[in-house]
DNA sequence: TCAGTCAGTCAAAGCGCTTTGGAAGTTTGG
DNA sequence: CCAAACTTCCAAAGCGCTTTGACTGACTGA
C-alpha cells in the first residue's frame, strides 16, 4: 500500500501517459472514461482497468478549462461585522447541501467574507469563472445580490426571499409568516396577551415575515402590538438571556415569548428561571426550531413548543434545485420559469407552553 | 449600472481581447497585472485601468492550469453516520480559517462527506489536483489520513493530534490534557470527589487526552476513577441532558461535572435543575469552552466555569500555518521541520462551581 | 564609435483535458 | 460484389492563462 501509493504519486499519471500505456489515443481514453458510446465495450473495460490500476483521475484544472464548467457551487457566508459571528444554522444547511453536491459530482466553494464585502465576492466568483452556480443565504429586505446575479447571468437559488425584489428568481423558503401566525395564535389561545417576540436582525427578510405573522395574529384578536415587546438581534444565547431578563424585570412583563431560534431560547429559558418564574407555567415559550443536529428539540414531550422546519432539509432541497437549474441551462433551455418552493413548518407541542397562570393577565408592581 | 454590467457579461473579456484592445501582447498584459518588474510603470497603469474598466479578472480555470496551483485549500468535514450531525464548532473554525484564506487569495473547498468516505475524498481531492493543501479535522487516536496525506505528498495541517501516529506532521492543538487536569484539580480543591466526565467520542484523540488529564488529576489526589462517571458521545445538548439525568438519579450521584463542550453542558445544567439541585451549589460544572460566537460564555461572572480556547482562533492559526507551508513548498524548500503549535486554554471562574455542599465529601449508599 | 547592458516588449510553447472532423476497417443491402 | 452505413478509433485544435527565450531600441562605458 505504501509502496504503491508512492509510485502513484511519482508517476502523477495524466491522460497522455495513460493513453500511451494503453496504446490508444487520448480521445478514445477520454471518451471511454466519460461514458461516450463510440467506444467498444472491450476497450472501455481495458481503459477503466488501467485507470483504476494507475489511480488516474482527470485534473479538474484541465477539465474545467476544456469544458467551460467548473463543477463547483459557491456558498457565500457572511461574517457579521457586529459579533464576528457565523450563523450557526449554516453548518446544518451546508451538511444538507453538501450531500446533494457530492452525489452530483459538484464541489462546494465556501466563501467566508465580512458582510460588507459580499457583493464584491459574488462578482468575483462569477467573473473569475470559479463557479457554475451560487446559493444566496439570509436575504435582506431588498437584497441587491439578486439583481446582481441576474446581471451576471449565473444560476442561483435564494434560501429565503427578498420582499423588496420584484423580479422573479429561484427560491426556497419556509412559510415564516404563517408559522409565526400559528405560534402566536397558540399563545393567544392559551390566554396570553403579553407576548414578546425575539426576532432575528431587522434587516433580514425572514425576520420581517415573522414579525408580520406575529402582528397579524395579535391584531386579529384585537391585541395591540407593543413595540417594547419586540426585539431584533443576532441569534445568540446571550441575546436571548439579556433581552428576556430586561423584559421580565419591567412592571408589565410578558407572560410568553416567541423566539426565532432555539439558541436564544436557551437564554430566555435561563432568564425565566433566574427571575424565579416557572418555565412553561408562569412564562411560556414558543420557538422556531431549525432542527439543528447538535440541539435537537425532541423526546416524548420536547423541551420547547415549536414551529419546526429542518434547515438541513432546506439545504438539501436548495442544492438539488440549483443543480437542476444548472442542468437546464446547460441543455440550452433558456425559457424555464423560476423554481420556487414554499415549505410549511410543523407545530409541535412541548414543555414550554401552558395556559396563562391564574391570577390575572397583568401583574402590578 | 445595469447597462454596464450587462455589457461586461456579454463581452466576457479575456486576456486576449484585453491585450488586443490595448495594442499590447498577452505577455505584457499578464505581467503588468501580476506585478512583474519588467513592465514600465506607464504601461502597467494603462493595463490596470483597462482591466478595471472592462471588469476583467483572469479565469481561475486557465490560471490554475497554467500555473499548476489551484489556490484552493480544502476542509473535509465528516458527517457523523450516527446522528447525521456536523460538529458545531466547524462554523467558527471555518470562519477563522476563511479570514486567512481570503487575505491570502485562497479559496476554500468544503467537502462534506459521511465519515466512512473520508479517505476516498482526501485521495480524490489530491489526485484530481483540486487543492494546494488540506486541513485535517477531528483526528482519531491513530488517524490514517495522516500517513495517507504524507504519501500523497501534499501540504496539510492537522487540527489536533493523533497519538498513534509516530511520524512528524504539522499540527495545531490545545493542551487538552493540561486543561482537563487543571479543571479537575479545581473541582478537587473545592472538595468534590464524585466528578463525572462527559467527553466527546472515544475514537477522537482529543477525548483521549482530556480523559488523561482528568484521570491524572484524580489519581494524584488518590481519588479512584469510577468508569460509571465517564461518558463518551457526540456533543449534543441531548446527550448532556440524558447522561446527567441518569447519573444524578443513581444512589451515589456525582457532585460535579466536567463537560467537553458548552452545548452538552446546557443539557447538563437542565438535568441538574430538573433533578431539583441547585446549579453551582449542589452540583458544580466545569466546561471546555470553544468560545462559539453564538454561545458566548461571558459576562462579569460567566455562566460556566471553563477552560477556554477559541476555536475560531485555532482556525485562523491553522490556516496561516498551512499557507506558510504551501509557500515554503513552492519556494522549493523541502527540508523544513514540521510546524507544531500547542495552545494553552485559559481558566475562567463562572457561576457554575462552588465548594462541595456541607454534609460530607462522599455520601454512602 | 561600438560592443555590452538593460528596459520593455512579443511570439510561441505549454498546462491536461475535451471535442471536432475525419479516416480507417467492418457490415449491410441491393 | 460494391456502394452505403456503421463502428471504432485518431490527429489536431482549442480552452485562457503563464512563462520561456528572443528581439528591439536606448543607454552605457572605454
Amino acid at each position: 500500500m505504501n509502496f504503491q501509493s508512492a509510485l502513484i504519486f511519482i508517476s502523477a499519471m495524466n491522460l497522455k501517459e495513460l493513453a500511451h500505456n494503453l496504446g490508444l489515443s487520448q480521445t478514445t481514453v477520454s471518451r471511454a472514461l466519460n461514458g461516450y458510446p463510440e467506444v467498444s465495450e472491450a476497450t472501455r473495460r481495458k481503459v477503466h482497468e488501467a485507470a483504476e490500476a494507475h489511480n488516474y483521475r482527470p485534473s479538474v484544472r484541465a477539465k474545467s478549462l476544456a469544458t467551460g464548467r467548473s463543477m463547483t457551487i459557491a456558498h457565500v457566508v457572511p461574517v457579521s461585522s457586529q459579533h464576528e459571528m457565523v450563523n450557526p444554522i449554516f453548518s446544518d444547511f451546508i451538511a444538507g447541501a453538501g450531500e446533494e453536491y457530492s452525489r452530483a459530482g459538484y464541489d462546494l466553494l465556501l466563501s467566508v467574507v465580512p458582510d460588507s464585502e459580499q457583493d464584491k465576492m459574488y462578482r468575483d466568483l462569477v467573473t473569475r469563472q470559479a463557479v457554475d452556480g451560487l446559493i444566496v443565504q439570509a436575504p435582506t429586505l431588498t437584497d441587491n445580490r439578486i439583481p446582481l446575479l441576474h446581471e451576471l447571468n449565473i444560476p442561483f437559488v435564494v434560501h429565503g426571499r427578498s420582499s423588496g425584489v420584484l423580479s422573479d428568481y429561484n427560491w426556497l423558503d419556509v412559510n415564516n409568516r404563517r408559522a409565526f401566525e400559528r405560534a402566536t395564535s397558540l399563545l393567544l389561545d392559551l390566554g396570553h396577551r403579553r407576548i414578546a417576540l425575539l426576532n432575528g436582525l431587522a434587516t433580514l427578510d425572514f425576520a420581517h415575515r415573522r414579525s408580520d405573522g406575529y402582528k397579524r395574529a395579535l391584531l386579529e384578536r384585537g391585541v395591540a402590538v407593543d413595540p417594547d415587546l419586540i426585539a431584533h438581534e443576532e441569534m445568540t444565547e446571550n441575546y436571548g438571556y439579556e433581552v428576556a431578563r430586561k423584559m421580565l424585570a419591567t412592571s408589565n412583563p410578558p407572560t410568553a415569548f416567541l423566539v426565532s431560534s432555539i439558541i436564544p431560547a436557551i437564554g430566555v429559558r435561563r432568564a425565566v428561571k433566574d427571575a424565579g418564574f416557572e418555565f412553561g407555567r408562569d412564562v411560556s415559550i414558543v420557538i422556531h426550531d431549525d432542527d439543528l443536529s447538535y440541539f435537537r428539540n425532541i423526546g416524548d414531550v420536547p423541551l420547547f413548543t415549536a414551529v419546526r422546519s429542518s434547515v438541513r432539509d432546506a439545504g438539501k432541497r436548495a442544492a438539488a434545485m440549483l443543480i437542476e437549474i444548472i442542468r437546464q441551462r446547460q441543455e440550452g433551455q433558456k425559457d424555464h420559469p423560476p423554481m420556487q418552493t414554499l415549505m410549511e413548518a410543523e407545530l409541535t407541542i412541548g414543555q414550554s407552553t401552558g395556559p396563562l397562570p391564574v391570577p390575572t393577565s397583568t401583574t402590578h408592581t
